[in-house]
DNA sequence: TCAACGTTTCAAGGATTATTGAAATATGGA
DNA sequence: TCCATATTTCAATAATCCTTGAAACGTTGA
């Protein structure tokens, strides 16, 4: 991931519905979710839900793919992880201490119940 | 760190000036830049670069002081790894396979001369 | 073929963000 | 005190982003 595929990235995580999006599809898996329950759990008009389904596309964060009338939407999984390489260089490169408590803390486990936010 | 500070960061890197600044701080460590030296260094006008600093400062990715007629600028280490792990969470939550890699290939070690991008 | 469904596209307007240059503020030295 | 330096603030404009509703598109089943 370079730099300009970074900012694009970051672009569209700074807007609430379209984290919200990519929250739920983290959580919905490979199996994703329709277009159409993404707009009616996240209680936002068909047309705005695809004004920002296009700009996580265009930044590479989802995919799709039309099953029937659907369109399902997937997170990609490997853009997410681009981003959060490309974050830990910038902020590890030369002062590796700095991370270490992250990779120690979050690294990649479930989220438990009682784990303090 | 929470869902609407995430917003505020990834807003914040999401502009290409103030990435730049954000790895140059980076770079320079604890001791930090002054805003002039930034400016210079990326060509921006001061009235300019100072509206980006408000910007991260707003963010909660920079902290500064001054220092006789120089304000240092240094960034700030918690917010940013703060950032790394709300998207680990994100991005691992109930998928620790995805983010596995991270770990793995970019754990908080300095850039090697000789490292892919 | 037709109608209904799920979704996207389009155009318009409002809101936010970025850039610019001039003026203001704070500091330090002569 | 006065001047130069370093930076911020302000107002105006330009650019970008978000929201809305209407229309268009592709798909399915009758």
């Amino acid at each position: 991931m370079d730099e300009r595929q970074a900012i694009g990235a970051f672009g569209a995580l700074s807007q609430e519905t379209r984290l919200q999006i990519i929250r739920m599809l983290v959580v919905a898996g490979p199996e994703g979710m329709a277009a159409g329950s993404i707009a009616e759990k996240l209680d936002v008009s068909a047309s705005n839900l695809s004004f920002h389904l296009k700009e996580l596309d265009r930044a590479g964060l989802v995919g799709q793919q039309r099953e029937a009338r659907s369109i399902i939407y997937t997170v990609n999984y490997d853009t997410l992880s681009g981003l959060v390489r490309f974050l830990m260089e910038d902020c590890c490169s030369g002062h590796p201490e700095v991370c270490l408590p992250v990779t120690a803390a979050a690294a990649c486990r479930p989220r438990a119940k009682d784990d303090p936010q």
